[in-house]
DNA sequence: AGTAGCGCTATTGTGCACAAAATAACCTTT
DNA sequence: AAAGGTTATTTTGTGCACAATAGCGCTACT
């Protein structure tokens, strides 16, 4: 297990909210799971710290970050910014052939929801917006646009929305059209009002989510890991 | 002197861009410079090397970037995509005591420009766009919007800008006077045109900057650092 | 004379051992 | 019995020593 692979094991489990907030990642214990030394914890550790994936107290160790209402606000603020931005230039920029992508995508979305499938259409409204992102095949962009998404998905995970996968759904179609139209005006305000709306389903109280130990999360995704590696090598 | 000092004053020059590309950083160099053990030395390096700043090659050391034009579009596309959000965002949020604030900054330019002073002109210049993104008043946004417009003074510094200063300074009258009234559209029009002329002002050569020696362009910082800090202390 | 192979040196990577710090437990004292 | 202080334990931080690797120069051979 290299440097790389732990950290996006971390990454993933962090990013999907998957731990209760406040969490302590002991480097000693960690070491322990990925059997490797704790150097090399600390290394990783130290790097998601810088990332804001984890919070680093000094002397205190490493604990996973407890999001608060307050801060989602700033978090969706900052994606209406970035993500307004992002849907301006890809009214004018996407091509023929990332608008059929982006159609079959939001008909997807629309048949996950009509089968009631809540796994997958949720998994699939979050990869409408790193699509996006991708679409502007600009890494700058993407990194930023990653790391804002990821947060709100955290922050979703914890303040469950609360009803509403219809309008969701709606909403994507509305932005679609919008690009697809490539009036950016209409793309720019439907992207605002998208998350703004997502921004106010979210509950006011935390869900503790008596999620499975530190333990089971990584050795589980430790898994996860080794199997599609092994895919990947045939 | 601790890690985070060493950190800011590294990100420092090399933001500024005050050293040629593909220098080597060595870190028993380093560790001798700012009188640390290498260890020390070592995690801000991996630290910059996360940031980007720096090249962290595998058993050969920590470089500086060497920017290319490639890049360079890269980079500016990223700040029409963030700011023209950002721009977006203000027109409709700005504060009256904000918008002052930045009819005062502009005009402060176009004095700077008036008596013909280069260096304080270019320093106001490139903090018009840093002003921009604090009065967002959202800490995610600034640390997005400080990393992409470093980058681009880095750029700016190696493929220095051909000429005209004179129009960098109406294009910022052109978005502010949009964002004082108020207009949306228009203040992201002005921002997306001003970013994309300022790339075309880019030298498509590489301007060798035979800039001073590793070693002097750090002492400075650090002499001036502790300048500073001596200055807080009273 | 040019090139290929080899060994040396300089530099980075890694693990270990010890130091420092914080928390937790325990004992004393009021 | 509660509070405060003290010690012990656990956990992180740091420096050091050694290992690994890449770059470089040398030599020898064609």
């Amino acid at each position: 297990m290299n440097e790389g692979d732990i950290h996006a094991i971390l990454t993933r489990v962090l990013r999907a909210g998957r731990l209760p907030g406040g969490v302590k990642l002991g480097e000693h214990r960690l070491a322990d799971i990925f059997g490797v030394s704790r150097e090399r914890i600390r290394k990783v550790l130290h790097r998601l710290g810088a990332e804001r994936l984890l919070d680093i107290i000094k002397n205190r160790g490493a604990f996973t970050i407890e999001p608060d209402l307050r801060e989602s606000h700033m978090v969706y603020e900052a994606r209406r910014i970035l993500e307004s931005g992002m849907a301006a230039h890809l009214a004018e920029n996407l091509s023929e052939a990332q608008i059929a992508r982006l159609r079959r995508h939001v008909e997807a979305e629309g048949e996950a929801l009509r089968q009631d499938d809540q796994p997958t259409w949720q998994r699939l409204s979050a990869e409408f917006h790193f699509l996006l992102a991708e679409m502007t095949e600009n890494p700058l962009v993407q990194r930023q646009a990653h790391e804002l998404i990821s947060r709100t998905l955290m922050l979703v995970k914890r303040y469950e929305t609360t009803a509403g996968s219809a309008c969701g759904c709606e909403e994507h179609r509305a932005i679609f059209r919008a690009l697809a139209a490539r009036e950016r005006g209409k793309a720019v305000k439907a992207m605002t009002t998208h998350l703004s709306l997502v921004e106010t389903r979210l509950r006011p109280t935390l869900c503790e989510a008596v999620g499975p130990s530190l333990d089971d999360v990584l050795r589980e995704e430790i898994a996860r890991a080794s199997r599609e590696a092994t895919i990947a090598a045939e």
